[in-house]
RNA sequence: GCCUUGGUAGUGUAGUGGCCUAUCAUGAAGCCCUGUCGAGGCUUCGACCCGGGUUCAAAUCCCGGCCAGGGCGCCA
């Protein structure tokens, strides 16, 4: 190895360097001491190797995680070590210095759990190869994409980090301004506009992989800094946007994990709703949902006869009580009123089958059911019929063990609705970004049949996560300036807010669109984890907070002086 | 803002009203051992989140708080 002390990693050392006089460094991993020979396991980042010491020479203070640099000679083992990649050989160590001294770690990288100390300690946690290779696999996806953006003609161009705030959305993180008092700046939440500005410019193709804040609350999958895959193309389809992503994909999957991908389905969302009840399907296993609208309407059973839509999954499975009771929480969280179930052996038995016996025929036959199944019914409007069956589906999945987590069933959902409707604030608003083009159908009279308008919009989604939203931008100042005054922007705010957005669109805008890919999740689901605070080097809480460094922490009253601020 | 789960040595756990001056493993300290590699053997150390209540008796039940996880809302 180049450019260090060392002479080798403690990776590197085979039956070939035997007779060798090396230089390794690293960390104790542990030490066994027998009456005359003691031997340190040395580990860096790249593997572990054994030292062996004659007791006579060994300085007994060295403990574990004491960090040391060890000259000797490579010697063969007579017996190796198969589990270990240098377990042939040992270092015979001639002279050893202790770099520096350790404590007894607060934490056991084998066995902690609580998360807060972990997350103190997040650099002691690192040393764990688990840990750290998830960050390396981190390190082979950014490569991977970089090297595929470059041989498509991707300039890396990097946007500012203090933007203005345009507080549509999600929550702003807001930066004071010193030298222009009262004002702010805001943390990007995704370099959105300032890429579409880019393609005005005519840098054609731009990508970068970029941080991107949110002062919005945490989950699992949540972090306030998440870092995007974020790229933009000029004169695309969304068509082309797709196959580029697709073969994005598949490059970093083969090159990373050398697994060659399917082809990508593309659903509409319609699509994907009536069959999977998610705008995020995991297409790893079936239980499709069924509509049976029609055939409940026969029934004598009063919440199917009222309600708008009627739909189930069939399972291959009987289940208890209190597993069904579980269910029915499940679909519940999501707005049913409640979960009817039958199973059916030879006939239709429990749960609401006493209802179904003038329809059992129809029924057996639109479901192809099989013996021994269980029919799960949501009756409602058709959004909570469909969201909450969806979640179910996920339940199931989770309940039977119905997928492995290194299978990876990557579609595209396309066509989402353009507006949803806000019941709060009695106005309607973008159902993803105020910047997508509605499908040219629709460009002329949206504002006349909100609900209908579908835009040239399109996720994707892996295993049931979503992974990455793009569309096709509006491109055009007029259509623009139409949808913000649609969703309630008058025209004097729109050019307070993003005048500077519609001014450059005055001189000539390239038809473009692009995407934002959630590097994190991609990097968690190819890692396995579901956490993707594993694969964050620094991350946050659940409150937003750094237990490493403290932050977010008071400041001095004499740095708010400077900025001009008070505090409540 | 709301719902939900949990909090016992440094770490991971057992204990659901009296058998608890609290189990086991790991760890740490010390000693023994020519070849281990998840070393082994012996000895020792170390804990019921905080406050209040019920009770003859609380790790255990109740109330409040703190901390942490998951979710809902939120996240264009």
């Amino acid at each position: 190895m180049k450019y260090t002390q060392r002479t080798h990693t403690c990776n590197e050392l085979r039956k070939q360097h035997v007779k060798q006089t090396v230089c390794l460094a690293g960390w104790v991993q542990g030490k066994r001491e027998h009456g005359s020979v003691v031997f340190l396991d040395l580990r860096d980042r790249y593997g572990i190797t054994q030292l062996a010491i004659d007791k006579s020479k060994f300085d007994s203070n060295i403990k574990k995680e004491y960090v040391i640099i060890a000259k000797g000679v490579v010697v063969e083992r007579s017996q190796p070590n198969k589990k270990v990649d240098t377990g042939d050989v040992e270092v015979k160590v001639e002279a050893l210095e202790v770099v520096n001294e350790s404590e007894v770690l607060p934490i056991n990288n084998e066995t902690t759990e609580d998360p807060n100390l972990r997350l103190k300690y997040r650099y002691l946690d690192l040393r764990r190869t688990s840990s750290m290779s998830k960050l390396v696999l981190r390190h082979q996806v950014k490569k991977a994409a970089a090297e595929f953006f470059d041989k498509n003609n991707f300039l890396d161009l990097e946007t500012p980090m203090l933007v203005k705030s345009t507080p549509e959305g999600a929550r702003d993180y807001l930066v004071p301004s010193r030298v222009n008092k009262g004002k702010f700046y805001a943390l990007p939440q995704s370099p959105q506009l300032y890429k579409q500005i880019l393609m005005i410019s005519g840098a054609d193709r731009y990508y970068q992989i970029a941080r991107c804040l949110r002062d919005e609350d945490l989950r699992a999958d949540r972090q306030p800094e998440h870092t995007q895959l974020d790229f933009e193309m000029s004169f695309v389809t969304s068509k082309d946007i797709m196959d580029f992503t697709e073969d994005l994909f598949k490059h970093i999957f083969k090159k990373v994990l050398n697994k060659d991908l399917d082809d990508f389905p593309r659903f509409t969302y319609e699509e994907a709703m009536t069959r999977f009840g998610s705008d995020k399907p995991d297409l790893r296993f079936g239980l499709e949902l069924s509509e049976v609208t029609s055939i409940a309407k026969k029934t004598d059973f009063s919440i199917f006869n009222s309600a708008e839509s009627v739909k189930c999954i069939v399972v291959e499975e009987l289940f208890s009580r209190k597993q069904i009771d579980e269910f029915t929480d499940v679909v519940k969280l999501y707005g049913a009123k409640g979960l009817a179930y039958a199973t059916y052996t030879s006939e239709f038995e429990g749960g609401i089958s006493k209802f179904l016996g003038n329809v059992s025929d129809e029924l057996k036959k639109e479901l192809k059911l099989k013996k021994n199944s269980t029919i799960f019914f949501v009756a409602g409007c058709k959004k909570v019929a469909e969201t909450s069956l969806g979640q179910l589906r996920i339940k199931l999945r989770d309940t039977l063990e119905l997928v492995k987590s290194d299978d990876f069933k990557f579609c595209f959902v396309k066509d989402f609705p353009l507006f949803s409707y806000n019941e709060t604030e009695k106005r309607w608003e973008p159902e993803h970004h105020m910047f997508s083009m509605p499908k040219p159908e629709f460009v002329d009279d949206f504002e006349k049949r909100p609900g209908e308008v579908k835009g040239d919009l399109f996720d994707v989604a892996l295993n049931g996560w979503e992974l990455a939203s793009g569309s096709i931008r509006v491109s055009n100042p007029k259509v623009q300036r139409r949808i913000m005054e649609f969703i309630g922007l008058s025209p004097k705010e729109a050019d307070e807010k993003f005048g500077f957005l519609l001014n450059a669109y005055n001189y000539g805008a390239p038809s473009h669109g692009g995407m934002g890919l959630g590097l994190d999740r991609i990097v968690a689901l190819m890692a396995e984890t579901f956490d993707i605070r594993e694969v964050i080097t620094f991350p946050k809480n659940k409150n937003a907070e750094c237990p490493m460094d403290d932050s977010p922490s008071k400041i001095d009253l004499k740095q708010l002086d400077e900025l001009g601020l008070k505090l409540k």
